[in-house]
DNA sequence: GTAGGGTTAGGA
DNA sequence: TCCTAACCCTAC
């Protein structure tokens, strides 16, 4: 018998071998942190998983305060709002990796762009056929979905919609109703169906229809020295939507509005101004003592209003003294049409003060002896090692999933860019990849590194760690099926093997 | 009473 | 239609 070199199984072996415990119709946990592998669930599969036995919804978010349940309202899904999602949604950026093409340096930077009729219908479920259709194409042909998708870098700006008379119709009744400035009620009442409209959207429109009962609106002052100025145009060939006494009465409106009862909006003074920089460095963050210290005259404020014009208008100093900053100015949302568009001292105000606690590499400045005191840690220094917020940068300002550019240099950079990092610099836990920063060549903002793992700086990011991410959102988004190497069975499961990162980059 | 963050007003 | 700041609600 001829006498073969003993073959030594590879992890990968041991990766891809048959379970002897669990039988093959049990689904396969993902061989480095746990994670089930779902490779056929359809959508309404991945749906139950987030529904308990009871129909409600999971709360993805657990630590992050809600509003009280009393448990006599139902819960209805939340729709559209610009500001207010932070959902982390983790894409599916590492798609197609392993199908390095040919000719790939003539093709396009790959993205991760869904093509934009899978965007379309967010709230249409489809059926379990097209689902596996779906991630057969996403896992087979991503070069083609690259070519699909539209150019990236661009926010995408979602297309007008015209208000149809049947929604200002169901506006105007919504408005008779609850109120005006109850927009968001109006917005989330069934009967009036605004699927696509958000709060905004109404108030918007409102102002529009009946500019007269929108009455905090003030003229626009004419700008003397601008005779093209908007205030002197005047409207657009005279198209109005003003809905007439008429037609309100026809929709069975036959009253005035009604207001919803808030205080009238008012702007801060320069002397207010001062009057709070010096309350605050007297008192630090006890509002209610800024507010009742007579010198300062706030009583027209509440405390809260206080802390908010602190907030917003000394952002650095507010952060300086350990109160966190509002999130959604994080990262600071680009202004519109022109991204580098110069901005004004209050915009730099905002965006350095933003960069100050953003930064993350200085501790917070000395606070104020009671902010010291009574100040919580701001969450912004808390961000280094909380990780799971890598999946923040993915959004854009409105929510929606941003497309991550790969570019097409990935395929090359472990031939362009050999280890050259001693041995000793590596973590004894990463050797077993190379030591190259691949995930540099993606566009992508890089997770905080924890301070132990300062030499784990050019070290890859585990399979785990991905997948990991992954969990927060699986009916959305693919359990990595890019780094599954070898043909589908007919079960929808994969009769390959894992692709490791070395075998990736190799 | 304060912090966190959602909602709305009003200007651009 | 978008953006920002004032206003507001609610958990702690």
């Amino acid at each position: 018998m001829s006498s073969l070199p003993a073959y030594k199984p590879t992890s990968l072996d041991l990766i891809s071998r048959p379970n002897p415990v669990e039988p093959q119709s049990i689904p396969q946990r993902h061989p480095l942190n746990g994670t089930p592998q779902l490779p056929q669930a359809s959508n309404k599969e991945l749906e139950r998983l987030l529904y308990n036995a009871n129909g409600t919804v999971i709360d993805e978010n657990p630590d992050k305060r809600s509003k009280r349940d009393d448990g006599k309202s139902i819960h209805l899904p939340k729709l559209p709002s610009r500001q207010t999602t932070k959902r982390l949604r983790i894409p599916p950026t590492l798609s197609g990796l392993h199908q390095p093409p040919p000719n790939s340096g003539l093709l396009p930077s790959i993205s991760t762009e869904q093509p934009e009729a899978q965007r379309k219908s967010p709230d249409r479920i489809p059926d379990e056929a097209t689902t596996q259709i779906s991630i057969v194409k996403a896992t087979l042909q991503p070069i083609a979905v690259a070519d699909s998708a539209p150019a990236v870098g661009k926010p995408r700006k979602p297309k007008r919609k015209k208000w149809s008379d049947e929604e200002t119709a169901c506006l105007l009744k919504g408005v008779a109703r609850f109120g005006v400035g109850n927009w968001t009620k109006i917005s989330q009442h069934p009967e009036y169906g605004f699927q696509s409209r958000s709060a905004l959207d109404l108030k918007d429109r409102f102002r529009v229809c009946c500019p007269d009962d929108y009455p905090r609106l003030k003229k626009k002052r004419l700008n003397r020295h601008e005779p093209n100025s908007t205030a002197t145009r005047g409207t657009r060939s005279g198209r109005t939507d003003r809905k007439s006494g008429a037609e309100l009465q026809d929709l069975g409106i036959n009253k005035p509005f009604a207001k919803v009862q808030r205080r009238c909006r008012r702007g801060y003074s320069a002397t207010e101004d001062e009057a709070l920089l010096a309350g605050f460095n007297k008192h630090g963050n006890q509002w209610a003592a800024i507010r009742s210290d007579e010198d300062l005259d706030f009583e027209h404020r509440t405390a809260t209003d206080l802390r908010d014009r602190m907030r917003t208008r000394y952002p650095e100093l507010y952060s300086k003294a350990g109160l966190a900053p509002r999130p959604e100015i994080f990262p600071k949302p680009a202004k519109r049409g022109n991204d580098e568009e110069p901005q004004t001292d209050d915009d730099n105000d905002v965006y350095e003060a933003t960069q100050a606690v953003t930064t993350l590499a200085q501790p917070p400045a000395p606070l104020p002896p009671k902010a010291t005191e009574q100040a919580r840690p701001s969450q912004s220094f808390l961000l280094p090692d909380d990780d799971v917020f890598f999946g923040a940068a993915f959004e854009d300002h409105d929510g929606d999933a941003v497309g991550i550019t790969l570019d097409r240099g990935i395929l090359d950079w472990p031939l362009d860019n050999p280890p050259n990092k001693p041995a000793g610099a590596i973590p004894e836990s990463s050797r077993t990849t190379t030591a190259t920063d691949t995930i540099a060549t993606l566009h992508l903002p890089r997770p905080p590194m924890p301070p132990y793992a300062n030499s784990g700086y050019s070290a890859l990011p585990s399979l785990a760690t991905i997948t990991a991410f992954n969990d927060f959102d699986m009916a959305g988004q693919l359990e990595l099926p890019s780094l599954m190497l070898g043909p589908l069975e007919s079960d929808g499961r994969s009769g390959g093997h894992f692709l490791g990162f070395d075998e990736l980059l190799s």
